[in-house]
RNA sequence: CGGGGUGUAGCGUAGCCCGGUUAGCGCGUCUGCUUUGGGAGCAGAAGGUCGCAGGUUCGAAUCCUGCCACCCCGACCA
């Protein structure tokens, strides 16, 4: 086990956070609840933002940027969305600072006050529409189809790094449609590309599903979600894709003519994605000795390290194997440092979660072997040299296909059906995981539950099976089961 | 906002209750030598406004007052 990083078994929560910081993820900041995104984490999410940039464009979306703030008038528009809202928004009050009278710093100067106050943005639907007002005319001018990569702030009681965070990063997609099914149908289509993303990028298994009503983004008609399993049991919902109905065309005045020359609201829909999955990729896989990256989002994807340090000879047979494995697209680091031993660096980049290392000494140059060493299994071979490119190719493939594979039976083996409320508490506390279980589809019954067990209704999965049973708090008659379960 | 706790070197900490040499130790860093296929050893060195401000005292990391920051539990959380 590594020596800096507490293990699972001792405080989750600990190792959590111990992973991001000595992996090199984030830190802390001067300003509480704000983090700093370190170089390593950032190149993390970096791939993670081209490679969902890249699946918006294939889809027809492109991208536009819209101001930080917000006038304060606007988040009022909607109602719902005000409610949602309101209580964890920083507000902007003046424009200028001045030096203390008395010398003891800078002061907010009085007579700078701003006429209208600025809300710094918690999501943008309300400057979006606002702006789609003027945009949108006619029925050539839909669909819309526009996404957004920016930092938004919302003033979160309490944070952690990534999960949680005061400010944080994402893409807000914001589109608008001509009708209730398009909007509905570009809603479940974002949904499927957040799913693949996760599956095959972050080789996380989701569950797609529907929100209740009390889970709902603010402001929407129906809020879809991909839902993640951590492994400790507790659900993350990774990503949210909302059908907002005509709500904020109403709000805003978003009208269009249409063929038939009447007038007609837009509908409208809104996506999401944060820094968030980055926890959810250290919180789905890695283990006590450190991170584990899936090698199709790894910055590095395999390290050469010359033992047992880099001589000449070795640093140049190690520059060639590296030469020919990025002529197949592969990301390669080798290793020059001559300062620390093979074991310390062994160890360095498992916790880093590099997925494949090469170890290339003296040995193998004279039998024509390096050594290949796989981060998801710990596994160790000798690999003939004269075949290192193609087998370190199909390595990779294997180790992201293991990931997944071990992840999704992680989570299949942790959505249990729960036909009674006894068991339903006593395995939210001795299994965790999805607790698939009948609920009478009131939100008074499911805020009791939660009240009671901490557990929510993360979703109600697409193309459920339905099926009569009683719901498992109340007794009353349910159409179909619901996934339950503890969240971040 | 309620309850609890903590601030000492880059990190982790001892000392505080019971005031008294030059604030000690581990990790890390730097230098040198020996090592090197799973987190090296020895020798030496550098690194401190003891969270901030005030007070008590011959003397404060230690006692008192005020302030600040952070952490944990709860409330809150698309």
């Amino acid at each position: 086990m590594s020596k800096d990083i507490t293990s699972r078994a001792d405080d989750y929560s600990q190792w959590y956070i111990d992973l991001v910081r000595k992996a090199g993820l984030a830190d802390y900041s001067a300003v509480k609840g704000c983090m700093v995104i370190k170089p390593y984490g950032f190149a993390i999410w970096e791939n993670m933002r081209d490679t969902l940039d890249r699946m918006f464009k294939d889809t027809g979306h492109v991208n536009a940027y819209f101001p930080l703030f917000i006038p304060k008038s606007f988040l009022s528009k909607e109602a719902a969305h005000v409610e949602g809202f309101a209580k964890e928004c920083a507000v902007v009050t003046h424009y200028r600072l001045k030096n203390a009278e008395d010398g003891s710093g800078v002061v907010v100067d009085p007579d700078a006050k701003l006429e209208e106050e600025l809300i710094v943005r918690p999501t943008s639907e309300t400057i979006i529409w606002n702006t789609y007002r003027d945009w949108i005319d006619s029925y050539r001018d839909l669909p819309l189809l526009i996404n957004q990569w920016a930092n938004v702030v919302r003033w979160e009681m309490r944070t952690r790094l990534f999960l949680r965070t005061a400010e944080f990063l994402w893409q807000e997609g914001h589109t608008a449609h001509a009708t209730r099914d398009e909007a509905i149908e570009e809603t479940r289509k974002m949904l499927d590309v957040y799913a693949t993303f996760a599956e095959e990028w972050m080789a996380m298994p989701v569950v797609k599903g529907v929100k209740t009503a009390n889970e709902r983004f603010a402001g929407a008609e129906d809020t879809y979600c991909i839902e993640a399993l951590m492994q400790d049991g507790k659900a993350l919902q990774a990503g949210t894709s909302h059908f907002l109905g005509q709500n904020f065309a109403k709000a805003f005045d978003v009208q269009f003519n249409t063929k038939d020359n009447t007038r007609e609201y837009v509908w409208a829909t809104s996506w999401g994605v944060s820094t968030r999955l980055m926890g959810a990729l250290v919180m789905a896989h890695s283990d006590d000795d450190g991170l584990m990256i899936p090698p199709r989002l790894a910055p590095t994807q395999v390290v050469i390290v010359p033992i047992p340090k880099p001589t000449p000879e070795l640093l140049e047979r190690a520059n060639a194997i590296a030469a020919d494995l990025r002529s197949k697209g592969v990301r390669v680091k080798v290793d020059t440092d001559d300062q620390n031993r093979p074991g310390y660096k062994f160890a360095e980049y498992e916790k880093l979660g590099i997925p494949v290392r090469l170890g290339l000494g003296a040995r193998d140059l004279e039998n024509g072997t390096i050594e290949v060493a796989r981060r998801d299994t710990k596994e160790k071979s000798s690999v003939e040299l004269t075949s290192l490119t193609s087998h370190v190719v199909d390595l990779l493939d294997a180790i992201q296909a293991n990931m997944f594979e071990r992840a999704r039976a992680y989570r299949d083996s942790h959505i249990t059906p729960v036909d009674t409320w006894d068991e339903f508490v006593r395995l939210l506390d001795e299994k965790g995981g999805f607790l698939s279980a009948h609920w009478d589809g009131t939100g008074e019954t499911e805020e009791l539950i939660k009240t009671e067990t901490k557990a929510t209704i993360r979703c109600i999965p697409l193309n459920n099976p339905q099926e009569a049973g009683t719901c498992i708090k109340t007794g009353k008659p349910s159409t179909q089961r619901v996934l339950f379960a503890r969240a971040y």
